[in-house]
DNA sequence: CCAGACTATCGCATATCGACGATAATCAAT
DNA sequence: ATTGATTATCGTCGATATGCGATAGTCTGG
């Protein structure tokens, strides 16, 4: 995970010509693609998108991954705010978080 | 990166209700994604993309970091084919290939 | 309250990332 | 050929990702 300290941004500085977006939002974009850096995270994102209606574990039956594994996903795709868990009863019902997906495509299409 | 073996991927069989997109496409956006899941990689790539010219080790310039490490993430970017690199004397001119970023850009869009 | 189902978390192992310095490799020019 | 500049690669280190089984936590229903 891109987490590491990055010590200094020296871009647009008055040395360089660079009229580039801040370095808050490449770590914006860095951290969404982050969220989707993965096959198993993509199918997930692709089924929640699919599924109008949250579903819950039954992601687990979808993958070839165990469900620790797949909890694993979901924990780093809600850290990443694309993806929303609600309990519902015992179980959890993850939907897409439409705004940061939508972030997601207008920071890349304005790549 | 994610190259872990997939040992099965049961998506889209019949016990599945979904049509989404083959998992070769869950891999393509994984990959192109992971190549911009790193601010360094964003912001190389935004670099390229302002300077219409291909720079060379003028990234370094530009980064808060070693040469490299630098070249390290050029190496990653390029293996993800989202940058080109053009031996030009000693030099290397590197440039974004934009069909890849088109790609990244058309799969990301229609997640 | 207890049993059952569902999910999250904990360890653990392995593999890779990300960073760096140091070193090799490449090319132009002298 | 040698030098100088530029870039790639190597080796290392710490941190993290990814996978799993096992376990703990949570909620519902009887």
């Amino acid at each position: 995970m891109p987490k590491q300290a990055v010590k200094k941004m020296p871009c647009c500085d008055d040395t360089s010509p660079c009229s580039l977006p801040t370095d808050q939002s490449a770590e914006q974009i860095a951290a969404l693609a982050w969220a989707i850096a993965h096959p198993a995270r993509v199918r997930i994102v692709r089924l929640l998108i699919s599924r109008n209606t949250c579903v819950c574990g039954e992601i687990v039956d979808e993958m070839p991954l165990a469900q620790s594994t797949v909890s694993q996903h979901l924990k780093i795709l809600k850290e990443s705010g694309l993806v929303q868990g609600e309990v519902d009863g015992p179980k959890v019902c993850y939907c897409i978080n439409s705004e940061k997906l939508a972030a997601l495509k207008s920071l890349v299409a304005s790549l």
